[in-house]
Parts: structure tokens; sequence; C-alpha cells
DNA sequence: GTTAAGTTCATGCAAACGCATGGACCTGAG
DNA sequence: CTCAGGTCCATGCGTTTGCATGAACTTAAC
């Protein structure tokens, strides 16, 4: 009750986009938290995790840095050296790009497939209980859904101030 | 050499918990990535964004340190000294909480709720366009629905390794 | 060929992060 | 009261991050 700034606007109705994303980055962070909390990362980290399962998508277990930055939420030099000391232990191989020199391709090792098998099974028992007991099928369907067409919708527009 | 991995079950097919989770994490950071480099974070950045934007709504613009930690995705030591920074800049204020001795208590300053309310608008509009232009009103709303769902599941159960 | 602009990755450096830990305080049992 | 266990916040310390920048290369224009 009582109320200390009662003039500010839009306390909760700044809209449906901005309530809608607020939504989606709280309900984020919650689970990101558990997630983390519950799960095992002890062989491999959260961001390794994260390059492991994207080169596993990728063509042939391998892809250049540039792509990897795309998915992976890290900035480039922070990539470029979490590679790195992804590549120092034995988990992926880095080779000069032969189609365009400046580039580097990052190769899923063995070893590194292992790991991010390993940590994956962990990993998706861990969302199947913490996110599958929270909706049905249906309801997470229509999560992935939407979530697709957002992303979608991120990559073409919105560039450029408006 | 050779052949990667071409045994590999699941490609996609983890089950629907795991693919809407991907999917929202992804989403998410393709959004991210936008919100980022477009808004303005000139004058305060993210996380202290977060900590203002949780303040101003908490009641009375004020709050213990444990309950911004449950919001904002920092571990304690690390929100420990974003708030020691913000307080520097006079963004928030500490006090002592009367009631539990341990506690520190963060205050929402004029400046600070200035600085929040300025970045939020623009925030806001960065939202607009990179979420609304996605999704109409409806799907928006749906969105918001399963999300808030979620992070309510997440809340309660899914503690404990079962 | 030559030059200018754009792209891709790596490195120097300061800032920020998380983990482990410690001190102060609260809570509950005996 | 006393004492054990739990909670809350701050600090030491090594690691990781992002920004700014540079080197190597590609692309396009002339």
């Amino acid at each position: 009750m009582s109320s200390p700034r009662a003039e500010t606007r839009a306390p909760v109705g700044a809209g449906p986009a901005v309530e809608a994303w607020e939504s989606l980055l709280r309900s984020q962070v919650a689970i990101w938290r558990l997630l983390q909390a519950d799960d095992v990362w002890d062989t491999v980290g959260v961001h390794s995790y994260d390059v492991l399962h994207t080169l596993h998508r990728s063509a042939d277990g391998r892809a250049r840095i540039r792509d990897l930055h795309r998915e992976v939420l890290l900035s480039q030099p922070s990539l470029s050296r979490l590679v790195e000391r992804m590549a120092g232990a034995g988990l992926v191989a880095r080779q000069p790009d032969p189609d365009d020199k400046r580039g580097t391709v990052v190769v899923l090792t063995d070893a590194g497939d292992r790991a991010r098998r390993l940590v994956g099974a962990r990993h998706a028992e861990s969302i199947r209980r913490v996110v599958g007991t929270s909706l049905d099928e249906r309801e997470l369907r229509a999560l992935r859904m939407l979530c697709d067409k957002l992303r979608r919708g991120a990559a073409g527009p919105g560039r450029s101030g408006g």
C-alpha cells in the first residue's frame, strides 16, 4: 500500500511488447539460476558447453569463430579466448580456413563431443525437470513457436535506429 | 576424420521441454544482442539498470541486497560490489536494516530514479521496436502468460535433484 | 595493378565476475 | 543463558569479460 513515486507512468503497463519481454527475461533468469545451480557443469563451463553444442549442430562439427559468435552470447574477443582455452583442454581444435585466410575454423574433437554428450544428457534432464513440469506439451510447443518467431523477426528487421 | 557423429540421437528432438527452452534461450540471446547494441546504456550499465528497475518496482524504492539478488542475474558478491559502485555514483544509497542488523537496505535516490526513467524510456522504445514488430498483441500476451507460468513454476518446485 | 573500405581474428589492459571465505547477526533447541 | 546451525553481507584472489586496437586478409572500385 501507499506509494512512493505515485506519478511514474507505466508501472506494469508499458505496453504488451515490454511486458512480454520483461516476462521472458525474468523467467529466463529464474530458470537459468536453477539450471546453473542444479546441473553439473563440473567438466565444462556454461559457455564452453554452448560452444560445443553449437559446433555439434553445425555441419561436420565445425564452424568459424564468426558463426559461433552469432550464437553464443559473448563478445568476439572473449569467444576467441574461450576457444583458445577449450583448444588447450582438448575439447576443440583450431584450423586455418582454406577459403578465407583470415578465418579460424573451430573443430569439435572426440573428447569435446564426449564431454558435450555427457553434460548435455544431464542438462537435458535438468531442463525437463525445471521447464517440463511447469508447462504441458501444448504450452511448450506454443512457447517454442512464439520464441522461434521472435528470433526470426529479430534476425531481419529491428536494425538501425528507427 | 571421416564422418563425425552420425549416430547421435536427438539432434533436435530431445523433447518438447528442451526444445522450448532452447528456443527461449536463443531468442533471448538474439534480442538481447539487439537491445544492448541499439539501446543507449551510456549513463548506466545493464546490470545497474536492472538494479534500478528492481528497486523501482519494490515498495518505497528500497530493497535488501538479498531480495535484489533473487531478481538480478548476478552472484551475491558481484551484486554487493555493483551496489557499492552505484552508491559511489549516487544512484542508490545504502542503509543498515533496523530490523535485521545483518542486512543492507538499498534505497533508490532521486538521481537514480531519474537515470532509471531516462534509460527506461529509451529501452522500452527499443523493446517495442525489436519485440513488438515480430509478434502481434495476441501473441505477445500469450508469450507473457507462458513465461509467467514458467517463472511461477520455477520458483516453487524443481528444487533438489529429483 | 593500386588503393580504399570492410571483414575477421587476436592481443593489451582495466574493469568486473565468481568462488571461497570470514565476520556479524539471527534462530531454535536444550 | 549457551551453543550449534543457518543467514546475510563484504573482502581476498585468481579468472574471465569487454573495449579499444592492430595485423592479416578480402572485396570492390578505379
